[in-house]
RNA sequence: GGAGAGAUGGCCGAGCGGCUGAAGGCGCUCGCCUGCUAAGCGAGUAGACGGCUAAUACCUGUCUCGAGGGUUCAAAUCCCUCUCUCUCCGCCA
């Protein structure tokens, strides 16, 4: 959520933001609304003013054996005002919150301006492309020829956009999950997380899903629930409505969940594999910062996200996302894209944002300075930790061999007892000694 | 699901329908004092939204005692609804 304060003080400089992300307009109402909203209250709080100090007045008169009936009588009629005008005043500010609240955030001054991803800039690339000297396949048919993808079975249970993991294949997704929480906990310093997966509106509200995305998720029958889309929406609300002291920041936290996404409007993309599901698992990170930190955070953060590819020696390039291509909440946002070679393209496997107050704003995240002061907004970021289910595609096309097999990362190794491939052998992941 | 108890400031905890945004205590901050430490003394210590401002500085108004309604000249205090927490029973992982 913008500032109503910033709006108000500086129009123009709000439109030029937003028409960099290719919108317009809604401000003049804004500002009429605004202009309204205040000479209501200046004159409701006239009377409750006036109110105050007579009823006060009711009561010294009936101490002193006087009788107010007259002035009682003058207060009950302010009384029938001023509700009229709260009444009015609540509309009003309903009417101004939904826009506010409809207003995606300001691109920070770095951010290039763009229509559309055509305009992402990329900042730097680790690694090559991997080159095979036989015909590479695309991760659903080694994870089908091994038998530890079943797409099929999957759409029986649940439709499209759903996969089974069977076997190695399983554990090949635990190791990673576990693999990443393990770097970001003890390499990075992020606080361990188990968040529940399904959130209240209010929540998403916080972080900005609602109101304007609510066909992206899955809400639950009969309450205001959602399953979440990311971990992003529960570790960020964990300190909604709070006011933490100066001292506790930064607050680093990761989590892994599975998400929630209904791919609305996204019919057609990425149909085969596991890169665009309906549930698919991630490892997350968040963080809350003081305002004048919250960039170098950024870089910090996406640095973290980098490592774990590093680690796993997938390439990878980082690109600074154009405001065309922008999420909502977002003020500035670095993508990596792992190297794929079945799309023969780099392809998203992580997100990190700075959201600056936005999301604070929203959800009213604040802290106190140490040097006293006014209680000010922190500035919240998060990223893709990364996404699991992408990162087992990846090493599943970059780790395959001639012969069907694929290795099993080094740094893996320990988190899948050892095993250093996945063959047709061993890929029930039943009789490991055997296999070995 | 049934029965009961509760929700007040950073924390604990008072609160009679009327100068109570809220006693008291703890904590914290700043002073003072004490030749260390401890103790003692004094002052301060919520947030939102308006007005005034260059100001997120003063000053000032309104609102906020779980949330939303209602009664009343006046509500933390009375009434209704909801949410959450705790205890017991039932059920379950």
């Amino acid at each position: 959520m913008l500032d109503a304060k910033l709006i108000r003080a500086n129009p123009d400089i709000i439109e030029t933001h937003l028409q960099k992300r290719n919108l317009s307009g809604g401000l003049d109402k804004f500002l009429a609304l605004d202009e309204q909203r205040r000479n209501i209250i200046a004159h409701v709080e006239e009377l409750k003013n006036y109110r105050n100090t007579s009823s006060i007045e009711v009561g010294r008169m009936k101490k002193t054996g006087q009788n107010p009936e007259e002035l009682m009588g003058k207060i009950r009629n302010i009384g029938a005002e001023i509700k009229a005008l709260d009444d009015d005043l609540k509309k009003l500010e309903e009417e101004i919150e939904s826009i506010l609240l409809s207003l995606p955030n300001l691109p920070h001054e770095s951010v290039p301006v763009g229509k559309s991803e055509e305009e992402n800039v990329e900042v730097r690339k680790w690694g090559e492309p991997s080159k095979f000297d036989f015909e590479p396949l695309a991760h659903w048919d080694i994870g089908v020829n091994l038998d530890i993808l079943d797409f099929s079975r999957a759409a029986k249970l649940s439709g499209t956009r759903f996969t089974v993991y069977k076997g190695l294949g399983a554990r090949l997704e635990r190791a990673v999950i576990n693999f990443f929480l393990d770097i970001h906990t003890q390499q990075h310093k992020y606080k361990e997380i188990l968040p529940p997966f399904m959130v209240t509106a209010d929540c998403m509200l916080g972080t900005g899903q609602l109101p304007k995305f609510a066909e992206d998720m899955f809400k639950i029958q009969g309450r205001e629930m959602y399953m979440i889309p990311t971990a992003e929406v529960p570790l960020t609300n964990l300190y909604r409505e709070e006011i933490v002291e100066e001292s506790q920041l930064p607050i680093y936290l990761t989590a892994y969940t599975p998400c929630f996404r209904a791919e609305a409007g996204s019919h057609g993309r990425d149909t085969r594999g596991i890169i665009r599901q309906h549930q698919f698992n991630k490892v997350e990170l968040v963080k809350i910062v003081k305002p004048e930190d919250s960039y170098e955070e950024l870089e910090k953060l996406t640095n973290d996200a980098e490592t774990v590819l590093q680690l796993l020696e997938l390439p990878y390039r980082v690109v600074l996302l154009s405001t065309g291509d922008m999420g909502f909440s977002a003020a500035k946002t670095y993508d990596l894209e792992v190297w794929m070679p079945s799309y023969n393209e780099y392809k998203e496997i992580s997100s990190c944002s700075n959201c600056e107050d936005f999301q604070a704003r929203r959800a009213s995240i604040r802290y106190r300075p140490a040097a006293k002061g006014k209680v000010q907004y922190a500035h919240t970021l998060n990223g893709s930790g990364v996404a699991i289910g992408r990162t087992v595609a990846a090493i599943m096309e970059n780790y395959q061999q001639a012969d069907g097999s694929v290795i099993i990362p080094k740094v893996l190794q320990p988190y899948m007892g050892g095993i250093t491939r996945i063959n047709a052998e061993n890929s029930s992941n039943m009789a490991i000694d055997k296999a070995r």
